[in-house]
DNA sequence: CTTGACTCTGGACTTAGCTCTAGAGTGTAG
DNA sequence: CTACACTCTAGAGCTAAGTCCAGAGTCAAG
């Protein structure tokens, strides 16, 4: 099979099933005389796992650890299941953040239907906060971060 | 208020202030005789702003274009509205996603689980589909998309 | 043998949001 | 005046997961 079926079959583009050879992710498949790749069943069946990993929230450098696992007999499932309980507590955590983010959203979203509502409103969002209440703590200013000087990274939430 | 001092209020730093002004986000600060930049007050509230816009899931590129209607005072809530609004469709989605995922994650810790009280069992995330079920249909396999030659993105899901 | 579709390689490019570096200059406390 | 901390610039680098490209070669049908 060479790699134009390969991905159609796979829905994987040809430059990404290359791409995953490349970082070691897929085997390097036998030659055909002149060089083109050839493809068997077991590529195939290894492209999809990588899709359902992929579609399970994995990354590739999480699959290419998970990938030497495929085929052992010797309680394999053990270490996958600790992982999927990792990536299933990772999930949980983005679901908290986002469902804060949610309501956070409405608010704003709310204030501004009564802004709107009355007559010369300010935006709720938009205020300047020098004219209005200071509204800046949560952000740290006023209550300023400890974090050496002032060159790290600050993360900026936990989405994504 | 020299740039040190405003990363350590904000907790944004340095480079990221920069780089913020590069990218138009923040006005360039007038200079000392020597061209160290001097913030105000204001440009805390900037930057302040551009933490909290972020903090609710807008991307720099979005909040370049919200702030120049800080402080206008003509109707600017109707178009932040707007964003709001399609923001919120966008978390909602991504809270559907993150849901269905979180599912199937507790689904094949199910089996995993199952399968690890069984003797000599074999992983359910790592079986070898020559053996068993082909369980490859759901991704592609068997039913393949039409996606022209087989050249195109995937797009493996909606997370992210 | 020719044509046309397919494949090869290596490397550059993409997006987002920064971080890091070197080498030079500035500000200030003692 | 001297240390020492701070800041400046331009530009490169990082991460992730690929995409895109040119120019050359290969395969199968007719």
């Amino acid at each position: 099979m060479q790699i134009g079926i390969v991905a159609q079959k796979t829905g994987i583009s040809i430059d990404a099933i290359r791409f995953y050879e490349r970082t070691g992710l897929l085997a390097k498949p036998p030659r055909t005389e002149g060089g083109f790749r050839r493809y068997d069943q077991n590529d195939l069946e290894t492209l999809a796992f990588i899709r359902r990993a992929q579609g399970l929230g994995f990354k590739l450098s999480e699959i290419r650890e998970l990938l030497p696992l495929r085929g052992n007999r010797l309680q394999p499932c053990a270490p996958v299941q600790r992982r999927l309980q990792e990536k299933l507590a990772d999930v949980q955590q983005k679901l908290r953040a986002l469902r804060k983010l949610e309501h956070e959203l409405r608010r704003a979203l709310r204030s501004c239907d009564r802004e709107l509502r009355k007559q010369g409103a300010h935006c709720p969002m938009l205020r300047e906060t020098r004219q209005r209440r200071p509204a800046l703590d949560e952000i740290g200013l006023g209550a300023p971060p400890k974090n050496g000087s002032g060159v790290r990274a600050p993360g900026k939430g936990e989405i994504q």
